[in-house]
DNA sequence: CTGAAAGCGCTAACAT
DNA sequence: ATGTTAGCGCTTTCAG
């Protein structure tokens, strides 16, 4: 920038001022282009992050890019940002959290405008107060934003489009993080419609850890009636992994599907990102969340947007259920 | 900083030497150590950057994160960089060359310690001598590091395990761009193994932006046999994603898999990442892919690694194939 | 071993 | 409109 301010023959606020857009008389406007161009100069980002207390970088907290939902997600949190002119630091926390808070640290320390966050412990007390930070199906307390699907929506949505397919017996089943998060609300959804339709609740609620199939397997069992046929002629799961994980398993079992049993998952997973779904699922907004995550953080003003920001979802038929 | 110093009643030079494990008089380290905690104090990554000229930030551009093969790659690059204390900056081109340009820039601008790049375009003559690169799947030029699976020899694999399970008639499709990176050797791979075997080729080549689905119903009728037979019971496909696709559609007309046709794809994809194989494939090892890539990255001395860098490869059952 | 001070590249307030 | 300058928080040289 010395370089430039002598090449051009002006002082360096001038050269400051053209950088940054704020008058500057046109003849020296030109000359310090010039000597941009000609000297192949760069604004360091960091002398000015220094300076203005304002990086332009924001974190973005997963527990799995190799999950397709967080890609998903990172990709469209990317896109926002990028729009924005901002850069993403994506940390993958492989669902630990040390390596959660590690990256919370990590992002104070690197004066990041803000941290996206989709994390399974508990970290408001982590965080400090002058450090934006908005959470994603994690509503820890009202001060910090949390940005969310319609989950309590999309568990009844996905029961009662069951029970509209003919499923007398539609079971729950979840596997996933102990940590309690707003994807519970899934349940709350499946049993509220329950409720409403006046259908006895079957739930098989396991955890990361468990051995999904053995226990699964165990269920399909115990749940059999006296005349040795299924206790249930649907399922919904919590998410789509889940629910092709089952998929593949009853078809290994002979069953037919959707004769004998119906699925359907959450998420709106397709294969490969952008091929056919991979089970009949309510889908997330993927997008909107990403969108509504980084308007909500990069905004000054957030008293009133309601906490957690609720996103509608919406049905989407993937082959496992009738309709 | 300065707060640390006074709280200890020590000098800025001293905190400086603390916090840089820089050997300082046990007393004193001491008091330094409890006005840090007791102060809340973190060291500002962009003060210790512009000072020292090393941001331990690195990029990595990919196309497209949503692609569970680029999503993978992310993870694993996130993953060694940690390990060794940097952070990454995720850039999703969107396979467009303007973006990865411009990621390209900001890289500079930001002073980040180094790229990882697996990009579409020609970027060679973007990038200053100044900040190392790497480049995976794509040899520019000798003096840019390049890191890449070995795609010949995964091709010839392909296709000499559809001939060991019986197929008389191994054909080749691709798709992507239209720019030549060291996935064209698959076809490479193809050709070589046709001509061991004294096999015709036959070969699909399309681009991002045909149809494919079109193109291969075209491709299907155009090359049967006079007696109406099909004129291929193999196919050896340039990537997973390509694979399921043919392999969703050949069923869908009623063929029969593996036995009508035999399918092999490659990059070793698996259902949500960590489920079963989407197809037979050629894996590539991801994993030694992104340590390589951040391990020449941050060496200085790379004169005596092979340029490009290649690695093995595996054949992965997945249903597909015979065997 | 410790303290003082220069300066990394930039912005912004101030003076001209 | 332009030039000058202090200082952002840190590292590092140099004296003591």
């Amino acid at each position: 920038m010395k370089d430039v301010a002598r090449e051009a023959q002006v002082a360096l606020g001038t050269v400051s001022k053209v950088i940054n857009n704020i008058p500057v008389g046109d003849k020296n406007r030109l000359k310090v282009e010039e000597a941009i161009s000609k000297l192949g100069y760069e604004v360091n980002t960091y002398a000015r992050g220094l300076k203005a207390q304002k990086t332009y970088t924001v974190t973005l907290i997963v527990p799995d890019v190799v999950n397709p939902f967080f890609a998903l997600l990172a990709n469209y949190v990317e896109l926002e940002l990028f729009e924005r002119g901002y850069k993403m630091i994506l940390c993958d926390s492989h669902a630990q959290s040390e390596k959660e808070l590690f990256y919370i640290n990590m992002s104070s320390q690197n004066k990041v405008d803000g941290i996206i966050a989709l994390t399974y412990s508990d970290i408001s007390k982590h965080i400090s107060v002058d450090l934006p930070i908005v959470t994603i199906d994690r509503h820890l307390n009202s001060s910090i934003p949390c940005v969310s699907s319609d989950n309590i929506k999309g568990g009844f949505m996905a029961t009662e489009k069951l029970i509209e397919c003919g499923c007398k017996f539609p079971a729950y089943i979840r596997t996933g993080s102990i940590y309690t998060s707003e994807t519970n609300n899934r349940k709350i959804g499946y049993l509220e419609a329950c409720k409403k339709h006046g259908i006895q609740p079957l739930l098989l609620e396991l955890v990361d850890g468990d051995d999904t199939i053995s226990c699964f397997e165990y269920f399909l069992e115990k749940t059999k009636l006296s005349d040795g046929s299924l206790g249930f002629d649907g399922i919904f799961t919590v998410n789509d992994s889940l629910c092709f994980l089952l998929l593949r398993y009853i078809l290994s079992k002979g069953y037919k599907i959707p004769e004998d049993i119906q699925l359907i998952g959450f998420d709106g997973m397709r294969h490969f990102g952008n091929q056919d779904y991979y089970v009949s699922t309510i889908e997330q907004p993927v997008e909107l969340i990403a969108k509504s995550c980084v308007e909500i953080l990069l905004s000054d003003h957030n008293e009133d947007v309601p906490n957690p920001y609720i996103l509608p979802v919406t049905y989407r038929f993937g082959g496992t259920t009738k309709l």
